[in-house]
DNA sequence: AAATCGGGGAG
DNA sequence: CTCCCAGATTT
């Protein structure tokens, strides 16, 4: 018997393993939650920017849980999946009230904040806290599968619930906080999705992917589904510098988030429903924005308020914005896109 | 064009 | 429990 395999990833972490991270500077169980919800859906290079900012304006739990939910969702305009963003709103203002602020320190206080499940626990306690937890990220579950040569899609619960066994399994006693760092640096900079650079593998010796040359095989790809199509006619009101928008439900589709009136109306009819006299309106680009579980097809139209006087809105989630100021509320990236054409018509 | 990602919530 | 939902980027 060799070298156990937490023995072999933690010598190549102590060579290769990322160290200078933002998160890993100053750590704290707040700062490895934030970046660890944020890596949920992004990558490093395009967290780290965000997660600058995030920590510029909410330097501890409390501030977050202080700030206007706009705020936050200001911040994490371009990040998707908002959810996430009210989630952890709402768990910084749990913490603030049930903790005093001070980040719960047990697996199981952990696990019941929300947006916060057994993976994401495990791993904010493991780095920061110097718990013993395994955690199974989208990248942990790609070099396990690989490794073990695990069939089916990690989707499949009875699928998850074997790599959660290796994923135990391998979980050392000691420098575990290490060992969750280097098992994510692993999945993301060696064992990636596709041309994996398995030379540079501190687990080749022992990988039944790499001995059966079945690399690309593991994990188990989904079962795909065709998307259906839906279409909305999005409305951007005009006037002086401004466009109304209004805030959308809090949960939901791009929940909490403020865009541009939707209707599934002719356009004519719907701008005959508005409350503003409008003198005259413009085709802007349509264009397709696709969900994980449908396409989204836009078509945008940008309106002229005619009457000065009558800018008065009725909606009390209704707003005017200047276009070319910071919109201070979150927005989604096809109303982004509506602004800046906008902007160049303009 | 297709694949991706951890957790919440509905059924 | 199991299935479905959520958003934007990368390949």
């Amino acid at each position: 018997m060799t070298k156990p395999f937490s023995r072999l990833v933690l010598d190549w972490f102590d060579k290769h393993g990322r160290k200078t991270l933002p998160w890993q500077q100053d750590i704290s169980a707040y700062r490895v939650w934030v970046s660890e919800i944020m890596l949920q859906q992004t990558q490093v290079t395009t967290v780290i920017p965000y997660f600058e900012r995030f920590m510029a304006r909410f330097p501890t739990v409390v501030d977050l849980a202080d700030a206007p939910q706009d705020d936050v969702l200001h911040l994490w305009t371009g990040l998707g999946y908002y959810a996430r963003a009210r989630n952890l709103h709402k768990a910084a203002q749990q913490i603030a009230s049930e903790y005093g602020g001070e980040f719960p320190q047990t697996f199981e206080e952990v696990m019941a904040l929300p947006g916060i499940g057994r993976s994401t626990a495990g791993a904010i306690l493991s780095i920061a806290c110097g718990q013993n937890h395994p955690i199974l990220d989208g990248n942990v579950k790609r070099v396990l599968a690989r490794y073990y040569a695990v069939e089916g899609w990690p989707g499949q619960k009875a699928v998850e619930n074997q790599l959660w066994e290796y994923a135990t399994a391998n979980t050392p006693n000691e420098r575990c906080n290490h060992y969750t760092q280097v098992m994510m640096d692993l999945g993301a900079m060696v064992c990636t999705r596709s041309k994996p650079r398995c030379d540079e593998c501190p687990l080749q010796s022992g990988c039944l992917a790499y001995a059966q040359g079945r690399q690309a095989e593991f994990p188990g790809k989904k079962p795909k589904k065709t998307l259906p199509v839906r279409t909305t006619t999005m409305l951007a009101v005009f006037y002086n510098g401004t466009v109304l928008m209004e805030q959308r439900p809090p949960t939901g589709l791009w929940g909490g988030l403020f865009g541009f009136l939707e209707t599934e109306l002719p356009v004519d009819d719907a701008i005959k429903a508005l409350p503003f006299e409008i003198s005259g309106h413009k085709a802007l680009e349509g264009f397709r924005h696709t969900f994980s579980h449908f396409h989204l097809d836009i078509q945008p139209y940008l309106l002229f308020v005619d009457a000065p006087g009558g800018l008065q809105v009725n909606e009390s989630n209704q707003r005017w914005f200047n276009i070319d100021e910071s919109l201070g509320v979150g927005t989604a990236a096809p109303t982004q896109k509506i602004i800046s054409q906008i902007k160049q018509i303009l």
